[in-house]
DNA sequence: GTCTATAGCCGGATAGAC
DNA sequence: GTCTATCCGGCTATAGAC
């Protein structure tokens, strides 16, 4: 039970998150040591392990926030009632990405532990989840909406294209992250003239 | 200069970058010690350095090969009489990934220490590189025999589907190391419905 | 070229004062 | 809750014999 305000420790996890965040963008997630994350935070070794028991841990919250910011992306236009065409919903997901480079080199290193380390594939898997369930919610009424599909053919149509609209996205964030003349608007274009509408 | 034969010599390298590559793919990169690899391979630390100067060499060399079978499996079909449709060839690409995830989970840590190691970004870009630029010829040539298109065209037409396309694959690939329901067939099909033909 | 053994370093986590 | 100081383990790379 906390010692101080739930909102201070809300604080100081978030600080140390920060820091650890900006490092593991940098440096990746290995090559980043505490004295890294201690010193970019500003605190101290025992500050930090006051409220993370280990760095995996802090892995761990870092890679959860990441993923959870492309599907607040997607969250608020799921829920509009002026519905996206497929093409727009990919874009409003990956467009967030481009300011900042850091969530997006980020997720390739969670993608690249995921690989490895069970416990961050099960996070991952848990917030992708959530995601996926939300696209396929929108693709369902969209569909239905500006289709005119039944409900069945509507629940078949998402299904099949989840996974493909999901894995543009994907080919988006591992370009913009890793190809210097990347073009983000022509990807985004493109995909749009591909995709239904 | 090699004391014996090359071919030795490059017996021994490829003894070393296997059993690298499969500890790799199992643990990760940076999780993997030098002692794995010299329990792996059945040899000693000695014989290892003096193929290989560092930990670091042997990655980019076992990155460098992974990338390299994805761009083999495209040089094959790009050259062939009867050119695939954009959807083919995007299968044809992929289809070896399914027997052993290795190839597959390691891509996605290449990507990763792409994102903060120069080097291991310039092994990444040269490789994909020359597959990018055997994908175009690809959709040069197809566009101009299957649709009619003149040269510029047919120029403009690859320059704008390439990215999208390779982005399709590499989606393929993070949800075949990830995700464990993922349905390969059900994509690649979907992506073919999608593309051009 | 390959082996064994080890040097030397660095990183994660803890102890104990405040 | 936070600080400083430090321990301990494990890692890469090398030395030196064969």
């Amino acid at each position: 039970m906390p010692k101080v305000s739930d909102a201070h420790r809300r604080a100081r996890r978030d600080q140390i998150a920060d820091a650890a965040l900006r490092t593991f963008a940098a440096k990746g997630f290995q090559s980043t040591s505490m004295a890294d994350i201690i010193a970019t935070s500003g605190l101290s070794a025992g500050a930090i392990y006051g409220h993370f028991s280990s760095k995996q841990e802090i892995m761990y919250a870092v890679a959860a926030r990441i993923l959870g910011n492309r599907t607040a992306a997607v969250d608020e236009l799921a829920d509009a009632a002026e519905l996206p065409t497929p093409g727009e919903m990919l874009s409003a997901m990956l467009r967030g990405l481009d300011h900042d480079l850091s969530d997006t080199q980020l997720l390739l290193q969670v993608w690249g532990a995921s690989a490895s380390d069970p416990e961050m594939h099960a996070v991952m898997l848990d917030v992708v989840g959530r995601l996926v369930d939300t696209y396929r919610a929108y693709l369902v009424r969209w569909s239905i909406r500006s289709k005119d599909m039944d409900e069945a053919s509507a629940a078949a149509f998402a299904d099949r294209l989840v996974p493909t609209m999901l894995g543009l996205a994907q080919g988006y964030i591992v370009q913009r992250a890793l190809f210097p003349d990347f073009d983000g608007e022509q990807y985004l274009a493109v995909a749009g003239e591909l995709l239904p509408r």
